[in-house]
DNA sequence: TCATCGTAGATCCTATAGGATATTTCCGGC
DNA sequence: GCCGGAAATATCCTATAGGATCTACGATGA
């Protein structure tokens, strides 16, 4: 079993003392990658042997990972004709989306702003006041760092709450989200950096109705800017 | 490959035309049901060998359900050392998991109040009309049944909210709940099942207000019924 | 008696092989 | 040209085998 192929962005560290991953693991990480950052598009098959064979593994590590992927949601399997990425959203698969973040994330702003301690605080409006680069200036890499940034911001928020199971039904809808948002241009940056500062600030100041009042206008706005998409 | 073992409680249909199941499907529900119907308990040790022989498959089936047990929460694998049952819930745990199900499943039942079609206040309020037999008969068997009975009715109110992704949600806490209710006495059936047809009331009367409240102090009190397992 | 080290056996992980099933291609009939 | 059936090929699924790693136990030395 030689080294990954080129292309796949996991290299394979030499066997230290205290590693604890496996090959299984590094497969499960390499997919969900291919996944997320839009390499598999939504409905796309996916051959378990032709993988094996670009990923040079055998299949055995390859359906553990496709195993794990379908219980996250990112990939359907039909059995005995194999896995497809799951599709785009339907309309409705994004209303219900929407509604489900507004349900957990103004949930976990207003915990977050009652309950995270200075440091948590401080590091949310650290994030808040990050700024990527000029979308003119590298449109794919604008949007990769955009979409980063997006996620570290919502999560550190969820991570203050305090519930973890919070935090992971978050990070379960983003996977999702990550999907989705690829493929509908996300307008006006500028604006979400601004709403980003203003949840952070109402957190910053233990706000928790100004907190949750300003996430719910920000996931609101936030779904306005993806429904031309539908169109 | 025989049929599966005695004991194991997945009969192995005959393959018919229109099946659409796979050895590694049946492999994935049996496990989950010895994890949920508490035949490995918390903390066991999964030896992956051992159930291939005691199933008489082959270990490949095995490692992909012990994968998407994995996801869904139920077991945890240490990589090179195998699988063991999700512990119980500390109390921290058991806190943050009755806060998340006041926020997923107040908002469920509200949405449900409404938005729920006819049919399915109905069956809402069929299911909150059904007992369970008498305790003192069948210890095992009337546990079982009370929380078979349980899940069921809140599935119903769930599906009914009319949001997908919430009812997998939902559906995700009560598989760490199913974890955690046979080690800890449920008691008072009797106050369960008169919460159970409040709650389906208010629903069948389209009253989102009372339905919520309804299930907030039914949860609230599942809750303290829970909470001497931790002295 | 306790701690450490070495060894044997058990278990985990992955590769390979083979059978079952699905999909694609080809051919014949209308 | 279109449709249906058969054959060929690809793919999926599972069993088996073998190497890597972990765990448990016994021996030895302090």
């Amino acid at each position: 079993m030689g080294p990954l192929p080129e292309g796949i962005p996991m290299p394979r560290p030499e066997p230290i003392s205290f590693r604890r991953s496996t090959l299984g693991g590094d497969v499960y990480e390499a997919l969900k990658s291919l996944v997320l950052e839009h390499r598999l598009s939504p409905g796309d098959r996916i051959n378990i042997d032709a993988l094996a064979r670009e990923f040079a593994v055998s299949p055995t590590p390859i359906r553990e990972a496709l195993a794990r992927l379908e219980s996250d949601g990112l990939v359907r399997k039909r059995p005995l004709a194999g896995y497809t990425v799951s599709p785009l959203l339907t309309r409705a698969e994004f209303d219900a989306m929407f509604e489900m973040r507004l349900l957990l994330e103004c949930a976990s702003t207003r915990w977050a702003a009652e309950r995270a301690d200075a440091a948590r605080r401080e590091a949310i409006s650290a994030e808040a006041a990050t700024t990527v680069a000029s979308e003119e200036d590298d449109p794919d890499g604008w949007h990769a760092a955009f979409t980063a940034l997006d996620a570290r911001f919502h999560d550190l928020v969820a991570e203050a709450s305090g519930n973890d199971l919070l935090r992971d039904g978050i990070d379960r809808l983003h996977a999702h989200l990550h999907l989705h948002r690829r493929y509908f241009p996300y307008a006006q940056a500028g604006a979400t950096l601004e709403e980003h500062r203003r949840i952070a600030a109402a957190i910053q100041a233990a706000d928790p109705d100004g907190a949750e009042s300003a996430m719910r206008e920000h996931l609101t706005r936030a779904r306005e800017r993806h429904l031309p998409a539908f169109d």
